[in-house]
DNA sequence: GCGACAG
DNA sequence: ATCTTGTCGC
């Protein structure tokens, strides 16, 4: 259902990944709230403990009510190291397959990692959306830039700053709760990105759609 | 040289 | 990311 664009080859050497990072970020589209949200995919990747295989796993919730309407999962091995910078040359091949198996078609990618808050502004979740063409957005539980610490209640938020340049938001999702790092991935707002993120986390400082695909990944990794 | 460094 | 017990609080 979700289609996959063949926009470059998969490097396997540190410097072509950074080349294709910057190819690939002017096709980024800032644009646009995704409108008539009905269906939100969470995206996640676990490991398993012995061996080098990482484990995609996604949910598609329908907004209204929160439930998990899909859900795909695929474990593969990683065929490229954790280089801080270059997640998605070890995450997003096997997120697409697990993404190509889903039934139903989602109408925002929400991943974990982040989007513009990275080094060349193009982070997994804005690999995610150029490659899909589907509105995306990051969601770091830790980040890389500067923030001053957002205002207590839930919705308080504030600029997250890499090289003095505002990139994405620090986000309270949940009263004097550490708040959590949103940035645009592609064809979204911050704005609108920061309150799909809100409704999806209505009781957790983390958003549903994360946690279901993470409880996900982690079961089939005891496998 | 040393510490930092999305998951 | 993952390894791990208890503990405080709603």
């Amino acid at each position: 259902m979700v289609q996959v664009r063949e926009l470059h080859e998969w490097p396997s050497a540190e410097a072509e990944a950074v080349a294709v990072q910057e190819r690939l970020r002017s096709m980024v589209r800032f644009d646009g709230a995704p409108e008539e949200v009905r269906t939100v995919a969470g995206l996640d990747v676990a490991y398993a403990e012995g061996s080098d295989d990482v484990i995609a796993a996604v949910t598609v919730l329908n907004l209204a009510d929160l439930s998990v309407v899909d859900s795909s999962v695929v474990r593969a091995r990683a065929e490229f190291p954790y280089v801080p910078g270059l997640f998605a040359f070890r995450e997003a091949p096997s997120l697409l397959e697990a993404l190509a198996g889903l039934d139903v078609e989602p109408d925002v990618l929400v991943c974990d990692g982040q989007g513009l808050a990275h080094p060349r502004r193009f982070g997994l979740a804005c690999h995610l959306g150029v490659l899909t063409d589907l509105p995306s957005i990051g969601v770091g539980k830790t980040s890389l830039g500067k923030y001053d610490p957002p205002g207590p209640e839930r919705g308080d938020r504030s600029p997250l700053l890499l090289d003095d340049e505002p990139v994405g938001s620090a986000l309270r999702t949940q009263p004097r709760v550490k708040p959590i790092f949103v940035s645009v991935g592609h064809r979204c707002t911050l704005d609108a990105a920061c309150d799909l993120v809100l409704r999806l986390a209505p009781r957790y400082r983390l958003p549903e759609t994360t946690r279901t695909a993470d409880q996900l990944g982690r079961a089939e990794s005891r496998r």
